[in-house]
DNA sequence: TCGGGATGTATCGGCTCGATACATCGACGC
DNA sequence: GCGTCGATGTATCGAGCCGATACATCCCGA
């Protein structure tokens, strides 16, 4: 009750509040915006969320400076509290399913440029270990069962797999480049050696 | 009330008893192995949709051959019904955003060779427009705001535009493909000329 | 001046998921 | 024989989330 809802609307509002306040509609639009193609988020737990975040101190009503109100414009500007920064810092340091499955990933990398180093990198491990447990699973279900199947569920499954290979390509180069920059910023820790 | 559900389980339950009679347990793992990475579903979401198929005289119980039963197993074995048939067909007649929404498209698609030509290129091109306009939506967003945005944001962006460009570059091929084989069932039918 | 479209806040019904509970079965070691 | 572990199997509950909707204001052009 009270409008609890999932880690993943939150870190969402707190990160975009977190560079500018912002009231609902606009706040709602660039989240859209930014995460595009993956989610989008409807007033419906947007209004909720931004209630339960005020009342447990993480967002604040922010009023307009008294110059700028004309006719008493009905705008609710939020913005974060220091308690709101806290948590937002807690969110951002949390590597572990929640921030690598489908829902949560694009959030959380969207927010990457707040994120450590080392949290950046196992969230990125996690994201491709969670797609190659489900390529595997598939591949197997369909080395089973392929010969049985119609030719559009087959082509179905071939793009489904596809698009998954190319998301791990993607990890991949990454990874791989969070790890060349974590190595120049140090170049003298070498815990891993020469893995890769 | 009483486990309406939406219509993408209920399209998915019939579709895959259609072809042999099962219990929930083994639907559920067929319809995530044929679905595999695009949804799965949940017992959460499954059995109720099950009570309410039944209680709609979509589907039946099956009791197993009295010669199989050893100890009284409770496995409970449903299957089509005339009535689920008919419902089956008319849910694969629908060709509306029903059809091409991200949650449904899938399911759809999984079950194109129960549906007419007709309907499958309406669905494919639905699909398509609804790509292209998140496409437009997301690049004009982005020409806008591009020079604010850090390298993870980009990256996230750009990888999501080039997801979707590559999925609409996908339909492109099916269409196609459709258009030609429909060409060459009645070529004498000539509504559209050589529009491609 | 009138209407329509963007802006803006807010709620409600209902669907869905993850977690969980509980029970049986077959295979394995010992 | 016996414990137990993982797969099979049915089922529910709390809680989150979405789509639709309602309502109000603002601005702009016909």
């Amino acid at each position: 009750m009270a409008g609890g809802q999932g880690r993943v609307l939150e870190l969402a509002v707190l990160g975009s509040l977190h560079e500018t306040p912002l009231h609902g509609y606009e706040l709602r639009k660039r989240l859209n915006a930014l995460l595009g193609m993956f989610r989008a988020f409807s007033y419906g737990s947007l209004y909720p969320c931004l209630r339960s975040l005020l009342a447990r101190g993480l967002i604040a009503e922010e009023q307009p400076a008294p110059t700028a109100i004309v006719g008493g414009r009905s705008k609710i500007v939020y913005k974060l509290t220091a308690e709101g920064k806290e948590r937002l810092q807690e969110l951002l340091t949390q590597a572990g399913p929640a921030a690598w499955e489908d829902e949560s990933f694009g959030v959380h990398f969207a927010f990457f440029r707040h994120t450590e180093a080392e949290v950046r990198l196992r969230i990125l491990e996690g994201r491709r270990s969670r797609l190659e447990e489900r390529l595997d699973a598939v591949r197997t279900a369909l080395a089973r069962t392929a010969e049985r199947l119609d030719s559009y569920t087959l082509e179905l499954q071939r793009h489904g797999l596809e698009s998954v290979e190319r998301e791990v390509r993607w990890l991949n180069e990454l990874i791989a480049t969070e790890r060349r920059a974590s190595s120049e910023e140090r170049p003298e820790r070498d815990t891993t050696s020469t893995d890769e």
